[in-house]
DNA sequence: TTTTTTTTCGAACATTTGTTCTAATTTATG
DNA sequence: CATAAATTAGAACAAATGTTCGAAAAAAAA
């Protein structure tokens, strides 16, 4: 069955930006999909355009950008130890990067890496990483990462008990934290990632 | 303090990359970190790709790439129900995709979306993602995924007890299923991801 | 300062590449 | 079949772009 020639472009294009990295140039499209003249490849990009599944700068060439996928993913900084006195994502403190979907990717993410068992009756485990927000302040009955005395990051639950607001791990073996001076939220869990 | 011209460039590169989807030309490259002359230019370019922290192809416009960061993510796809008959990794299955590492990236992976607590002594939440290697065939004491009946997908561990094969699910509320001929190993979970 | 090395400039050149226009060809439609 | 619409081809053009070479300028080293 002969496939579309639009999709067979759109698929080429889509391909050569994941596999290397540049889009192609009209040409090597024509060669590729075996149209004979560049303006016939052109028709079918302004095709594509105007059904808004790509786009690209006039008079610039290797510009095509496949709306879908492509660009989709951003990478976000892990952090893991806390070098003493360093802000927590100081260059000295990262240890890798993730990568998060572009929807939902905003400038106050970052990730910590999990040491230690006091969230594992909430899933979270010994060397997971958990992507936070900073923008968003932990409310009770979220999981939140905190600062504790400007040295060291945790995770926990937090919530009011009869009053007063305590870091909760979800592991009997720990103990509730009262929040207080120095303890200071550095923002939401907002998701998590693990090596199996 | 004056950035050092080198970083400059690749710093300009990265982001254009990032943000564009595309490379700049040799002569934006030029306005934007003010030099006069293409060749200036070249030189830097040329100093980059030696260290090993760019690369292009000769005579192609527009095809820098920073050998960090940037494409260093490729994306797998996500299922979730399997509709009945069509095989695990039909386009109508998938319901979306995930980024992992090139580095940890083949092309046996896949990614599962969990349905069900059956796990959770493990870790494993109903709605988590688990990323699967179909290459890697599940060992005992490992969490794979296994395909029941041919229509239906789980996630369990493996392990022997007195000489039968069971999967074994982290929840004392389920009960433990010998391996037979209905049951057939997917491949290995080697990733997990969620949304909190 | 003198010498050497690094960096920048300028200009010219060869290709690559996008664009446009008209006509031929194929495919769909009535 | 006749007509219209969609697709392809060809060629010519203009602009963007990478490349190269020699010399000037700036910075570093001696």
């Amino acid at each position: 069955m002969k496939l579309d020639k639009q999709q067979e472009i759109l698929q080429f294009i889509q391909n050569k930006l994941e596999n290397e990295g540049y889009s192609p140039s009209i040409r090597e499209i024509a060669v590729e999909v075996n149209l004979k003249s560049t303006s016939s490849v052109q028709y079918h990009l302004n095709n594509l355009i105007e059904k808004g599944l790509l786009s690209k700068k006039a008079n610039q060439s290797r510009t095509l950008i496949s709306n879908r996928s492509m660009t989709s993913f951003k990478s976000v900084p892990v952090v893991g130890e806390i070098a003493a006195g360093a802000p927590l994502l100081a260059e000295e403190n990262k240890i890798g990067e993730i990568s998060v979907p572009q929807e939902k990717f905003n400038n106050n993410l970052f990730a910590l890496k999990i040491n230690g068992d006091s969230m594992i009756d909430a899933g979270i485990y010994h060397e997971d990483i958990v992507v936070i927000d900073k923008g968003i302040e932990p409310k009770n009955g979220d999981i939140g990462a905190f600062m504790i005395n400007e040295t060291e990051a945790t995770v926990k639950f937090l919530d009011s008990i009869s009053g007063k607001r305590y870091l909760i791990p979800a592991n009997k073996n720990y103990e509730n934290q009262e929040v207080n001076s120095n303890i200071q939220p550095i923002g939401k869990v907002v998701s998590l990632f693990r090596d199996i």
